[in-house]
DNA sequence: GTTACAAAAATGAGGATTCATTCATTTTTT
DNA sequence: AAAAAATGAATGAATCCTCATTTTTGTAAC
């Protein structure tokens, strides 16, 4: 029986060799000696190299779904819903450096298949934030008139981007907490002063 | 002479086929169809490949810089040049697909050759909104507690999500106008009713 | 415990292909 | 007619993936 141990491990390093080196950069081989395997055992356990970044996908965002989901749930106030995801997602990139490389870099490629993918997997995670939007519209602490999916987008998009240079570089004045709580205050109360 | 002509027709080219294919999977014999020259004629005008990427984001970025700068010149609230950048960026995104789309997909490489170059160019149209939120901190029209360099990703990472999405296929919602508003909405005022 | 042996898993060298780049030649310009 | 520019076929490096072979595992008999 092919091992499930060694289908983890492959994923594992292909993640590592992924976020180092990029997809189109990183080489079969290096990701067989990251996982301590032969090239061709890479192969008996997917169909090809683009199959490994699916697979990565499919095991560490959904392992991230799971887990936001189960706090979100002990939570019932939309405005706290928000932050809990906002300091999740960005503790989560902070713990898991590879992961979020791999996101930022490979969910931009152009290819066909990565979109289609993205559509079906990784939607979900995004949605979480429009269902968040959604319920604080419904018991009416959020404004109406910003619509959840366009809010969902500039959410991430934020996420994304401040993880990205977080952790790009030593020089980044901010840490994780410090940037989740901008953010937070920046959605909910805005630039504008609140005296004002 | 090397005509100034064929180099830009080169990096028009260029950008339609890196926009479409992505980097690694544009191949320069793509470029050199594209623009209606020999292969060969390529590395008169670029010295190689990821040369051409680097002219791409010289030339582009450049102008969007020059650009917005205009604009931003002839206001001097702060709140109208947010609004003025939000709106100017999403509307040449809209206007320029493949620009969009190389800045999306090709900004994210892990090259260390474009994390470098970024520092430099990229980071020269960030500064402006970061300039445009401490002006406005220093009038008194933003609130103190955010940092410039935090909105400056946040936003610019909202903009860059929100423009892909918008780009990528038909069955976005929204208006890049729509958007736009609902944006500066969500940045000046926030998630909360004003009402509260 | 140990031997036998078949099936499963793993190996890694190399075949085949794909391009980026070069350069000898041709075309255009001055 | 010399110099500059352009050409595109040829080169050669890179590497994905295959597959013939080796190693490990499982099991059954003694």
């Amino acid at each position: 029986m092919k091992s499930p141990d060694k289908h983890r491990k492959i994923i594992r390093a292909a993640t590592k060799v992924f976020a180092k080196k990029g997809f189109f950069n990183a080489r079969i081989s290096d990701i067989a000696k990251e996982a301590k395997v032969a090239d061709g055992t890479i192969y008996l356990y997917f169909n090809n190299k683009f199959d490994i970044l699916l697979s990565v996908f499919e095991e560490e965002i959904g392992r991230l779904i799971e887990q936001v989901t189960v706090l979100l749930a002990k939570e019932d106030n939309p405005k706290r819903m928000l932050e809990v995801f906002i300091a999740n997602h960005l503790e989560e990139m902070r713990k898991n450096r590879n992961l979020a490389e791999v996101i930022h870099i490979e969910m931009r490629q152009t290819s066909k298949l990565i979109r289609e993918y993205r559509k079906n997997k990784f939607s979900e995670y995004l949605d979480l934030i429009a269902s968040i939007i959604e319920r604080g519209q419904q018991a009416g602490v959020f404004r109406q008139d910003i619509h959840p999916e366009i809010a969902k987008q500039i959410i991430f998009g934020a996420l994304d981007e401040v993880s990205r240079i977080c952790n790009l570089g030593k020089e980044h004045p901010f840490t994780m907490e410090e940037a989740s709580r901008m953010i937070t205050a920046t959605y909910l109360e805005g630039l504008l002063p609140q005296a004002a």
